[in-house]
DNA sequence: TAAGATTATGGGTAGTTGTGGGTAACTTCC
DNA sequence: GGAAGTTACCCACAACTACCCATAATCTTA
């Protein structure tokens, strides 16, 4: 069952195969609509991780970076850090996608992958890193967090 | 797989060779619609690298350039630091565009060539200057990036 | 519960891509 | 006009990647 089109939630474990691949979930492959042509691009996330974003949102994503002007040093510098670690990945008849050896490295993926559900894009996560990152968290102000809550009710 | 026309995405380490030519990588290639005639428009950038802009958007380029009144100092600076340092290229059956001395020169490249797609054009860099560059770009002011960032739904 | 469909994972192969070098055509300069 | 240097085009090979098929595990449905 399908929520909203593009959009995903929840967490699967899969593993990385020897040659870079990993599963999509089903479920994110089928909320998938047509225009994405099967089709995700795969960039480095904030956090030591991996940003999966179908390919439709991605567009919108480079249509902003577009208009960017280049003099600008910010502006430049902008585009650059995103647009340099993007890369398009469709899923084969298995509907697996490929990851470069530069994204495994960064995320430190092995053989373990654990894809996580972000509304707008998914992330593939090392166990451990997750693990780790988690703890960092716990560290962040209360009050910010609370802060949110005026915007979002939960 | 291409995602949209003549939009550049991705970081490729490729070699220069002693002839002075640089592969396209085959992506690139395939995102070119046909007006664009192979070719490309090589020229300095603001950094030290080069940038490579698609025949059909040089020739945009060209046309706002006319528009700026020469009796501006800073219009004419500009046209002649734009117009100055460009040439155009045309890739070969292997898909290699030659880069001219001068350019390489200004780049500072030598057996090492960075190209990193930046949306509407592409740069080529010395993977040793772009570090440095980084480095002095971690000193942007991050609330101005942020702002940044927030126009666009990472 | 049994049969069928779907899903997750592994591996083989043909076509593509990146890189080096060779040769012919063209330009430049004496 | 001829020699030297430069440029553009062509061929060849090695490495890689996308695509295909196979199998095992899991879920669905009658």
């Amino acid at each position: 069952m399908t929520l909203t089109n593009n959009t995903f939630i929840g967490e699967y474990a899969y593993s990385l195969d020897s040659k870079g691949r990993v599963n999509v979930p089903a479920k994110f492959r089928q909320s998938l609509s047509e225009d994405n042509e099967n089709t995700f691009v795969i960039t480095r996330g904030v956090d030591p991780c991996i940003w999966v974003y179908p390919l439709s949102h991605w567009k919108e994503i480079e249509s902003n970076l577009r208009n960017l002007s280049s003099i600008s040093k910010i502006h430049r510098t902008f585009v650059r850090n995103t647009a340099r670690y993007a890369s398009p990945s469709t899923y084969d008849k298995q509907g697996r996608i490929t990851l470069t050896p530069s994204l495994i490295e960064y995320a430190d993926l092995d053989k373990d992958a654990l894809i996580i559900g972000m509304i707008n894009k998914m992330e593939i996560w090392n166990p451990d890193r997750l693990d780790e990152t988690d703890q960092q968290n716990m560290e962040i102000d209360p009050a910010a967090y609370d802060d949110l809550a005026d915007k979002i009710i939960l």
